[in-house]
RNA sequence: GGGUAGGUUCCGGAGCGGCCAAACGGGGCAGACUGUAAAUCUGUUGUCUUUCGACUUCGCUGGUUCGAAUCCAGCCCUGCCCA
């Protein structure tokens, strides 16, 4: 098995696990930084690594319309050409679906694009997408669903989910034809549970999806607009139906509280932009809460933004680094890239030594306790 | 000294008799962001008031008019051209 189970916490239904895929061996729970084209925003490789990062993301619907995921299986697959020798994990294209919708037409077939670059019309299908994630060569290959918006009514849920239910099917049969290697080493694949803000057909679609006997399993139709309750909801009615023995993903979640919460409700990874998306926007996160960094408070506070973090952030002050970002210096977008990211990673790890201790119970209420007064000093 | 263009709210810059506390851009202040069409987007930016509204403001002074940032006169100051 590609993956194991190494702990439980004692109070929660948190889980410590290890995932080994073709790239190398990632431990859990963990968050996956997002390259959506092939490039963490404003971040070095190198970057990566001095943070710890163990996995990225790439998009299949963005690479697949450029540079083209042909060019990049000629030019020897996704890992070399953006020079990064770690686990990958490529989403469908099924967000894009949502995110741009208003330029698609769903059909039993798939879903027709107008692109967003020049307008040219593009199918991605089932067995496209999985073709496409092939040919970039990532360790994880997501399953092309349909990702509902939210709200959403019960009959349009219902017909997403068959969507859903029949492309993977569909998936599974590509595989099958075109992958029939087994071990760690061939491309993983993930299910993707649909099904709105509706316990039964989330359970109907985690238990169906089970039973197709993927490498790991997907909440999907969070993180679409949803209020944090919904989102947490859609965990609790998911996460119970799934194998216990693979491993869950929340996908495009969330908060840094949102990821511990999770974690004790038994969710293993985690992908979300918010992190280096907060950063280009000029806002620090730290243990004590957010930081909008550009505020005028923080104009001649020579402290660190976070005493906490990696030296190459803590050794600039808040006034420089709110300096650099209101003067529009690219460095800013790095350094707040940098940090958030440091934050993130450095929450997993610390959840991760909380369960092998049993204690992620305590930590949680008391990481939560000091994010959630936002009392930077 | 002569000619000419102009002086507008933090800056640039529109407005050229009432719909003007004054477009638009920048800057400032604050907010939003959750499988990235996002280094993006939104609000706010004379004073007082919770709202209605009141008050002060378009170089200065005076005038014309029911009404002036807008018209007239004088003055002050800037840019450019000629001596």
């Amino acid at each position: 098995m590609s993956y194991t189970i190494l702990a439980k916490d004692t109070t929660t239904a948190a889980r410590r696990g290890r995932l080994v895929l073709p790239h190398g061996v990632v431990e859990t729970p963990m968050f996956m930084p997002v390259g959506t084209q092939g490039s963490v925003k404003t971040l070095h490789p190198d970057d990566l690594t001095t943070l710890g990062a163990q996995i990225i993301l790439g998009n299949t619907y963005h690479l697949s319309i450029r540079p083209g995921s042909d060019n990049i299986r000629e030019m020897g697959g996704l890992h070399r050409f953006i020079s990064w020798d770690k686990p990958i994990l490529t989403d469908s294209g099924g967000f894009q679906v949502w995110s741009l919708a208003k330029l698609r037409k769903i059909t039993e077939e798939g879903v027709r694009f107008r692109n967003h670059l020049d307008g040219a019309y593009m199918m991605l299908s089932p067995e496209k997408s999985m073709e496409i994630q092939s040919d970039l060569g990532s360790d994880i290959a997501m399953l092309f669903d349909e990702c509902p918006p939210y709200p959403c009514e019960r009959r349009y849920a219902e017909t997403s989910l068959g969507y859903t239910l029949r492309w993977a099917k569909r998936c599974k049969q590509w595989i099958d034809d075109h992958q029939p290697q087994s071990g760690d080493g061939r491309q993983h694949h993930f299910g993707i549970v649909q099904g709105s803000i509706y316990a039964d057909l989330r359970k109907r679609c985690a238990e169906e999806l089970s039973a197709m006997d993927f490498d790991g399993y997907a909440i999907g139709g969070v993180s679409v607009g949803e209020p944090e309750e919904e989102m947490l909801k859609a965990i609790d009615n998911t996460a119970p139906y799934l194998p216990e023995e693979k491993p869950r993903y929340a996908m495009g979640l969330g908060t840094p509280p949102q990821l511990l919460e999770m974690i004790a409700r038994g969710v293993d990874m985690f992908d979300c932009v918010m992190p280096t998306r907060l950063a280009r926007h000029g806002i620090a996160l730290t243990p004590d809460g957010p930081m909008h960094i550009k505020n005028n408070r923080w104009a001649k506070d020579t402290s660190p933004i976070d005493p906490e973090s990696h030296p190459s952030i803590r050794r600039f002050s808040r006034a420089y680094v709110r300096h650099l970002f209101k003067a529009g210096e690219i460095l800013s977008l790095r350094l707040l890239s940098f940090q958030n990211l440091e934050f993130y990673l450095r929450l997993m790890s610390q959840a991760r030594v909380a369960i092998e201790s049993g204690t992620f119970g305590t930590f949680k209420d008391a990481f939560l306790a000091r994010y959630n007064s936002n009392q930077i000093q």
